[in-house]
This record gives C-alpha cells, sequence and structure tokens, in this order.
DNA sequence: TTGCTGTTTGAAATCGGTTTCATGAACATA
DNA sequence: TATGTTCATGAAACCGATTTCAAACAGCAA
C-alpha cells in the first residue's frame, strides 16, 4: 500500500502539501497540485483512515447498540442509519448485545476507545448509565429509559400509538381488549400503556394486560400467557408486528379467526406486517425519519462540538389492513 | 482521557512497562506490575484502539458487505457473525450496499484503508472484482461467483438444498413445479437450478422456472410472473423464505389454498419460516455455522499471515412443514 | 534596488499506543 | 575477583496521517 510520503516523493513535494491538495486545506499552487493529482493516480494512493484518526480523535464511525438485530423493527431503523451515515462519509459499527449488560458495556467502551463519533442504542439497562456516563461521546437514545444519561433521544409517540390503536379497536366494535405490555423499563412502552389505559377509561372499558418482550419467541410467549389469561378476549394490541405474527399463528392454532373471532393491532409497521397473511393492521413508526434524525443528531453534535439534550418525537399512523374490521 | 504516560507516571515505570503489563507481552516484576494495575484502576485507563491499530496494522475489525440487511437471512447469518467476531475480540462493520457497486467499491477501499482484518461479503457484482483484487485483505465470500478473487467461500450445498425440495414435492404428487430461480450470477443459484433440474430429469418432468431477486419486493415480482406463465403450477421452489411469504400471500389473494391447491417450499430456514402461518415448508441452511465459520476462516488466516484459498460447503435439510404436504 | 506584505511550502511536532534495542542489575561460573 | 549470562527496564523509534510554524518566495511600492 502506497504512503503519503510516496506520493509526496514522486509528486516531488512534501507530504504537508499532498495532505493539502486532499483535504483542501489550504491553497496549493494549481502546478503542484496537479503533479500531486497525477501522483495520487499513479500510485493508487489510498489514505490510512486510521492514521487520519489518531490526530483527528475521530474515526468518523457511529456504534448502533441493540438488543438484537434479528428484531426487524431495529434492522429496519438501522437500514436507514447507515444509510443516512454513509451518504456523510460514516460507518456504523454493529453492536449486538442479546441484552447481556458486559455486552453493551464492553461495547461502550470499545467504542469510546476506537474514537468513534456517537452511539445510537436501544438499550433497557439502568448499568449502562455509569458507562454512558463516563464515555464522552454523543449519545441518541431510541427509548428514552428513565434517568439516563443521553445527549437526544428520538423517538415516535407512543401514547398516542397506544391510544389511537385502543379508539380503532373499540371503533370495530371490540369491549374485552387486551394489551400486551411491552418492557415498563422502556418509557416507549409505559407511554403506550398510559393511551391505551386513557382510551379504555374514556370508553369505560376495563383495562387489560400481559407483559411481553418484543421479539418472535418472547411474543409468544406473552400470547400463550394471554390466552390462558383472556380466552375471551375480541380484540389484541401486539407489542410488536413480530409478536402479532406470533400471536396470529396460536389463534389460527386455536381455529380462531382474524378479525372475525379476534382482532389484531401490530405496532412498528415493518415491511412485513404488509406483506403477511392475513395482512396486519398496525401503527406504523416512521422507522426512516427515525434512523435519519439519529444520525443527523449525532452529526449535528458532533460538529458543534457540545453536547446539548434535544428530544425529538415523530408522529405515528394507523395503517388499516386485514386483521381489524370497522363494522 | 487518560493516556498511558499518566498511567506510567503515576506507577512510576514507563509506557513501555505499562503496555508491557496490559498486554502481557514481556515479564514485568510482580512488584511494578502491582502498581501499574493500581494506577489503570485508579485513572481508569482505557488504551487507545486507534493508536494501538496504528502500529499494529490491524484494526480488530471484519467488514461484513450485503446487498441488503433488510433481507432476513444475511441478517441472521450477520448475527452469527457479530457474535462469533465479539467472542474473539473482534468488531463488525456493517456495509448495506443496495447493489450499487459505487457503494461496494466504497466500502471495500474504506475497509481497507482502516487496517480491517477481513472481509466477508454476500455480493453478485462482478466490478467489484477489480476491487477485491486491490486490497490485500482476507476475503470469504457467502457466495462463490466465478472469477471472483477471495480468500475462501462458506456456503451451503445448493445443488443438494434444489434436488431435495424438487423430490419431496414430486413425492407429495406435484407434476407441474416450477422454480423460482435465483440470480445467475450466484453460483448458489446455479447449483441449486442445477439439483431442480436433474430432479425432474430423473423423474420425466419438464423443468419450469421464472427469474427472481431475494427479498420480499422482488419475490412478489417474481411471483407475478410465474403466475402469469403458469397459472396451473402445482409446485413452486420459491427462491427464498421471504419469497415465499410474498407468494403464499399473492396465491392467498387468489383464493387459492397452500397446500391443497398449491404447495411451497421456501428456501433459507430462517426464523420467520417456522413463525408464520401456515409455516413454511423449507430447506434449511446452517446459518449459524456458516456465519461463525466465516469468521473463523477470517481469523485463521489473520493468524496464519498467509491467504489460501479454501471452499466450505455444509449440508442443509429439508424442513417439512405445513405448506406442503405428502400423500 | 530596497523594504514590506502576503502567500506557498516543507521540516518537524503531533496523535497515543507498541516494540526495538541498549543498559544496567542480579546472579552464576571460573 | 573477574567474566559471562540472563533478565527487567526505559529511551527512542515507529506506525501514517495532519497541522503548526518559520522560512522562502513572489509581488508591489517607494
Amino acid at each position: 500500500m502506497a504512503h503519503i510520503s510516496d506520493v509526496a516523493r514522486l509528486a516531488g513535494v512534501s507530504s504537508a502539501t499532498v495532505s493539502r491538495v486532499i483535504n483542501g486545506t489550504a491553497k496549493v499552487s494549481e502546478e503542484k497540485a496537479r503533479r500531486v493529482r497525477k501522483a495520487i493516480a499513479e500510485t493508487g494512493f489510498n489514505p490510512n483512515e486510521i492514521a487520519r484518526s489518531l490526530y483527528k480523535k475521530s474515526s468518523r464511525m457511529i456504534g448502533y447498540i441493540v438488543p438484537s438485530i434479528l428484531n426487524i423493527f431495529l434492522s429496519e431503523i438501522g437500514r436507514a442509519i447507515e444509510d443516512e451515515a454513509f451518504r456523510n462519509g460514516y460507518k456504523v459499527i454493529l453492536c449486538n448485545t442479546d441484552q447481556n449488560p458486559e455486552k453493551e458495556a464492553a461495547y461502550i467502551k470499545m467504542l469510546s476507545s476506537m474514537n468513534a463519533d456517537g452511539i445510537i442504542i436501544t438499550a433497557n439497562n439502568e448499568h449502562l448509565d455509569e458507562e454512558l456516563e463516563s464515555c464522552r461521546l454523543p449519545i441518541v437514545v431510541l427509548d428514552k429509559s428513565a434517568g439516563a444519561r443521553y445527549s437526544a433521544s428520538v423517538q415516535s409517540d407512543s401514547y398516542e400509538g397506544g391510544k389511537i390503536a385502543t379508539e380503532h379497536l373499540i371503533r370495530c366494535g371490540c369491549r374485552k381488549i387486551v394489551l400486551m405490555r411491552g418492557p415498563q423499563q422502556y418509557s416507549s412502552s409505559q407511554q403506550r400503556f398510559l393511551g391505551y389505559v386513557d382510551a379504555c377509561n374514556e370508553h369505560g372499558i376495563q383495562p387489560l394486560f400481559v407483559e411481553s418482550g418484543f421479539d418472535y419467541r418472547e411474543g409468544r410467549d406473552g400470547a400463550r400467557e394471554l390466552f390462558r389469561r383472556f380466552p375471551d378476549a375480541e380484540g389484541i394490541l401486539a407489542v410488536s408486528d413480530m409478536a402479532a405474527l406470533s400471536l396470529y399463528r396460536l389463534l389460527h392454532e386455536q381455529g380462531r379467526s382474524v378479525p372475525d373471532d379476534v382482532m389484531i393491532v401490530g405496532y412498528d409497521g415493518v415491511e412485513l406486517s404488509e406483506l403477511m397473511t392475513p395482512a396486519l393492521t398496525t401503527v406504523a413508526q416512521p422507522i426512516e425519519a427515525i434512523g435519519r434524525r439519529a444520525v443527523g443528531l449525532i452529526l449535528e453534535q458532533v460538529e458543534k462540538g457540545k453536547i446539548e439534550q434535544r428530544e425529538i418525537i415523530f408522529p405515528v399512523t394507523l395503517k388499516l389492513r386485514e386483521t381489524t374490521k370497522q363494522i
């Protein structure tokens, strides 16, 4: 691999001049600039990003820390993050934690020692606060947990999401509506629960719920619990689209028909929700916008050089499809 | 952030000694080692990985280059790669190319300039060969394309996959079997096609096929084409589990019942295949093993310091579920 | 021609680690 | 006691860029 000094020698200039031509950081005579460009082309010089990072104290990397990349919602957000980062000359480090606190801590430490420029994180672990506190990076959380230190949060309106989904089921004629409630350490789960409860109260309906995690497997467990406790549920608010998939499967096994016997509203609005059969009525989050904005906030903080707290909340939309039926 | 020199000063030793204690690269007297460890704890010293990488010419990073992380199969493999990499102290850079040759080239260049230790790639782009050629990194391809330069390939037995899936449909009584054929620049697609054709020929059946890409959307287009050309298909070999999902949806819309009117066999064996309704009969690839092995091969080449060609082929298994029915 | 200003330019310092290499201490051997 | 050997240790070189700073140079006025 050619070094900057090779280019400099070939062009008959100093490496400082080569650096200036590459980065446009100072004026270089047209004559020398031409020679440098020629030498770069001839040697196929590709500046060593590590050396650059060492001096600049920035590696143009953003860490994306998630419990599991198998969570389709998080992977769709990851897709948007990667795209926006790439557009801006940044790379994304994928950090899958399996909800393992040690892995989370290790990744945060690692990102900081790699001069990463920021962290985008979804994690419900209180132990993390300490780690996040000690690292000076801009941190954008996608799930504001109560006391955590972070520079910004990007979310969608979970209260509204819980509320409109519930109201929709009520309009569909459901009276016995059960919420699969997400882990309550996430503020989004709390908000959604509140929206649900408020909608119920406004219509004189008794709020009912079971606890559930977000992924396929946890969703299935949550659904089993739900059927045991509320075998006569008429409408179900799933914790996620993936959980809705598991839920539907269980209903199907029981010979119950959707939406005629039971109605389902999913959450997230992942691509899959539209493609599954039956197509899932769901509360869609603006996934693309969330991912892009998260990156945007990191870059903003990097440019400004200072960390200032921001909270972004996007609106959600209800997608009416085949797992609910309005009368 | 504390530097190694701060630790050295506090412990009353040189930074060389601190480095030796951290890395265990040479003997240090127990007395000094103790002082160093104490100083590290007191300062909260976290070695700068970038500085280390610069000298060592290794950043302990592996690039994972894929057309789209939204492809569940690739994201499940990515999960295994991330896990295995982390176990070995490596990080994974997520490189989503959207099949965009420029993005692919940019990522390869970037990984090489970052002193990455290897690349794991799924890409069908011939233009890439040039880029891959010029970078000295170990490269593991997950889809050996004909002439590309790579150090190793990890795949599963696509010929066998195509064959057993076809034989299964034949055993189920299908005579009119259509293959959704994947892009033929992938050797895996070619092999699967061959397995399909051979199975057909052995049973005196006319091979039929349409072209299709792997993801939801491309799968839906492929499925539409299939129904136009072969409205009376009895059995369909989907190009992927995700395509099978789209396919099922279309059949459902047409009021055709699965498996009674038409049977479907998916491909890949992603988690979703088991959870969708009806559960998908599919040819399962050993996803976990493929991901782990790919990382293993990279690490092997890094240790040996030399690149030697290897080709790994894992066996596939047929998962019998609800979209086919043996008579 | 001299003196002044303003711009190009390269030598050297810098980023923060790791490793080499020379030194000196400790110990064994003659 | 003199000599050889082993081993822990720190100063300095190194990785490959970027940036600082002072010198060289060009342009212009007097």
